[in-house]
Parts: C-alpha cells; sequence; structure tokens
DNA sequence: AGGAAGATCTACT
DNA sequence: GTAGATCTTCCTA
C-alpha cells in the first residue's frame, strides 16, 4: 500500500527525514530504499525551483501533495515529490536510494555492474529507474500510478543531517537528510 | 544566441 | 581526493 496523501501534505523537512527507509516503486517491478533525501521550499528558497515564479519547467512544483517533480540540470532528470497544499510549492528531493529489487533492470540501464554506483546520486537513480521528464505530475498516493512510494521495512538506522549538496545559494538550516554509513548515499 | 542548472564521469596528482 | 569536460532543456535577452 502506497503511503498516503496526507503524509505528503506537511513541511518539507519533516517529509524528508521521514521519507528515509521508505520503498520507491517503479512499474510494481524496481524497488529502491530511500536512504537521502532533501527539502526544499518555494518562494523564499533561493535554492528552490519555485523561487523565481512559475514556469513551464517549475510548474509541477504547484500541484498536490504527492505529486512527482521532475526537473532536468547538467542532462540528468532528478526526482522529487511535492509537499505541502496544492498553491504552495514545495517538495523533497530523492538523492540516493539502496536497490532492493530489479538489479538486473538496473545494470542493464547504468551500463555498469557496481551495485555501489547503480543509484548512488540524484541524476543515478533516475536512470536506474527510468524516470524521466513525462512522469511528471504522477501521483506517487495512488497505487495505480507507475510510481509509488511505500511503507516498508528497514532495520533501526541512524539519521545525520548536512547542508544541502551542489546549490549555488543554500539556507542556513540542515535540510539534507541521510541514513548514516549507508553505503549507498551519494557522498 | 547564450547561459544556467539541485550532477556525473574520467583522468589525473 | 580534486579538477575539468560534458551532459540536456528551458529561460532571458
Amino acid at each position: 500500500m502506497p503511503l498516503p496523501k496526507s503524509f505528503y501534505d506537511r513541511d518539507p523537512a519533516d517529509v524528508a527525514r521521514e521519507l528515509l527507509g521508505k520503498l520507491l516503486v517503479v512499474d510494481d517491478k524496481l524497488r529502491g530504499r530511500i536512504v537521502e533525501t532533501e527539502a526544499y521550499y518555494g518562494l523564499s528558497d533561493p535554492a528552490s525551483r519555485a523561487f523565481k515564479g512559475k514556469t513551464k519547467l517549475s510548474r509541477w512544483m504547484w500541484e498536490d501533495a504527492g505529486s512527482a517533480f521532475v526537473y532536468m540540470v547538467h542532462g540528468y532528470w532528478l526526482f522529487n515529490v511535492i509537499t505541502e497544499r496544492e498553491g504552495k510549492p514545495s517538495g523533497v528531493l530523492i538523492r540516493a536510494v539502496e536497490p532492493v529489487e530489479g538489479i538486473d533492470y538496473m545494470i542493464e540501464r547504468r551500463g555498469t555492474e557496481n551495485p555501489k554506483n547503480l543509484t548512488s546520486g540524484p541524476g543515478k537513480l533516475t536512470i536506474a529507474f527510468g524516470i524521466t521528464g513525462k512522469d511528471n505530475g504522477t501521483k506517487v498516493y495512488d497505487g495505480h500510478s507507475r510510481i509509488v512510494i511505500e511503507k516498508g521495512e528497514m532495520a533501526r538506522f541512524k539519521i545525520a543531517t548536512s547542508g544541502r549538496i551542489g546549490v549555488r545559494e543554500d539556507l542556513p538550516e540542515h535540510l539534507r537528510f541521510f541514513v548514516e554509513g549507508n553505503k549507498f548515499v551519494s557522498r
């Protein structure tokens, strides 16, 4: 069962923290455990795609909680889930997952057999899972969607935080969350 | 037409 | 570990 829409209708930092350990599922055959996330706010966050207002690309950030927002940067697609109510842009970037199921497909798409290099980065995991701009607007709380996020079980783990990676201008708060010691975290 | 963007890969010290 | 090239759209001029 996918996580309910209400799970995403909250502050993105809370959602980012609690998405750790959850399962990203695509086409019911590719599964990955989320081990690294980042929260992004809207108009008040210079690193957010919504900062400069609605454009053809960023308009997906104004969708309702639990919608997919896929953005391309430097030739790679990055997968985000929108948080908070419709009309209030914010979201969570999925930065890394740990491969769980469908590893053969991931190896084929990524062109490498090194499991550590399959999904250990935001641009890598979209390639491994076959996620592109066409998936914009997908409702990840709807069981019929191609992309959903499920509860999943994971042994106890410790959550660490840091500033966000790669952004030109970060906010003072720590908005990156990751599973401490997990080898699939991007760095 | 040119540049920016939340990254990755490769080839070195 | 760090440095540089290169990746693809869309946005702004």
